[in-house]
DNA sequence: AACACGGGGAG
DNA sequence: CTCCCAGTGTT
């Protein structure tokens, strides 16, 4: 016999969820992998574009393997998190190649996949094969750390074992599909972090922190968030209407989009002037001048701030200091993924050159 | 086990 | 501001 949860959940679901979004009883395992790796980490509002563009540009997962890798990270630009860009293309090459293109039904063979891991194995294998995976996202860590008022940490080894482990209790195995879909539902429409609407939740009864009058107060994190000050000063350098731009490629914030020539720094740099070391080593004595200093910008991640200026450079000759850059078109600027601390920039009318 | 990885919306 | 989002990979 079913737990209560299990049931009254199933029955919210039929009776009350009017959740709708695109890949919602999608079966599609292409389309569902897809939504699952765009909403990882990543508000449903914020990935529901993203996922009808792609579906759109790559209608199915030999679309995306023969795809161009460059215009696929500018489909992925301003989502953030971009090592799932290359995962995706990674995966999707995979399947193409050891697969035949088509996508493997095993949670096991799932879970091996570039970007996969227990959370997304689970959501694709039962949402496309119907096989009993309990999911255990942010939703369903929540839902059953308040339902059963647990106060063990979600972000320990042993909260997340604890919890997958109850969230599979749960699991009707008739029908884990539906069952996963309506639970992130609850939790995302129902058991919501801030103001839950425990008045109408129909697990009101049974729920321990509701009893109990800490609803608000679980589940329980154990990290704080420590923070990092950046600062980025771009160099924009044109040269015959071209600008240097250069891929990032360190393990590091935006690794895989492009640029321009940078210098960072810990602290604010008060005179930005061809004086400054950098830029001196940067010119090399060559005919530059400087065309705008842009105001500070100011980017916050969850885990950074950035703060930086943008510099226009007008260059009269190329700069050899700057080989293994890309010289490219203006117009053709628009073909490569940059940070979003860049295209707001770049998205701001241009100030007028002044004389420095 | 701890840390790194983006961006945006809500409060 | 802080929190958190359909988490995963690396060290």
């Amino acid at each position: 016999m079913k737990p209560d949860f299990t049931r009254r959940l199933l029955q919210w679901n039929k009776n009350s969820n009017t959740r709708v979004m695109p890949w919602k009883g999608e079966k599609d395992p292409y389309k569902i992998w897809l939504s699952e790796i765009i909403l990882q980490q990543t508000r449903v509002e914020q990935g529901w574009s993203y996922y009808e563009k792609f579906i759109a540009a790559f209608p199915t997962i030999l679309h995306l393997a023969r795809a161009n890798e460059e215009k696929v990270f500018k489909m992925w630009e301003g989502l953030g998190y971009y090592s799932r860009c290359k995962n995706l293309i990674a995966t999707a090459r995979k399947i193409a190649g050891e697969y035949n293109g088509i996508f493997p039904s095993t949670y096991e063979e799932i879970e091996a996949l570039p970007g996969i891991g227990p959370y997304t194995a689970a959501a694709i294998s039962s949402f496309a094969f119907n096989l009993p995976h309990a999911v255990l996202d942010g939703n369903v860590q929540r839902i059953i750390a308040r339902y059963f008022g647990n106060s063990t940490p979600i972000d320990t080894t042993a909260g997340r074992k604890l919890y997958q482990s109850l969230a599979q209790s749960l699991l009707p195995c008739d029908e884990p599909g539906i069952y996963n879909q309506a639970i992130m539902d609850f939790g995302a429409v129902i058991c919501k972090p801030q103001n839950p609407l425990c008045s109408t939740c129909v697990q009101q009864k049974e729920c321990e922190a509701f009893r109990q009058n800490v609803v608000s107060q679980l589940p329980v994190k154990q990290k704080a968030i420590v923070k990092k000050e950046r600062w980025l000063y771009y160099f924009i350098v044109e040269y015959k209407g071209k600008w240097y731009i250069k891929q990032r490629t360190a393990k590091d914030i935006w690794e895989n989009l492009f640029e321009f020539v940078l210098f960072e720094s810990t602290a604010a740099v008060e005179d930005i002037t061809l004086k400054m070391p950098f830029l001196k080593k940067l010119v090399n004595g060559q005919a530059v001048h400087i065309e705008s200093i842009s105001r500070m910008y100011r980017q916050q991640l969850t885990h950074q701030t950035i703060h930086g200026r943008f510099v226009k450079i007008v260059a009269g000759e190329a700069l050899p200091s700057l080989n293994g850059y890309l010289l490219v078109d203006k117009k053709q600027l628009s073909k490569y993924a940059f940070p979003r601390f860049i295209t707001t920039y770049l998205g701001e009318p241009a100030p007028p050159a002044q004389l420095f």
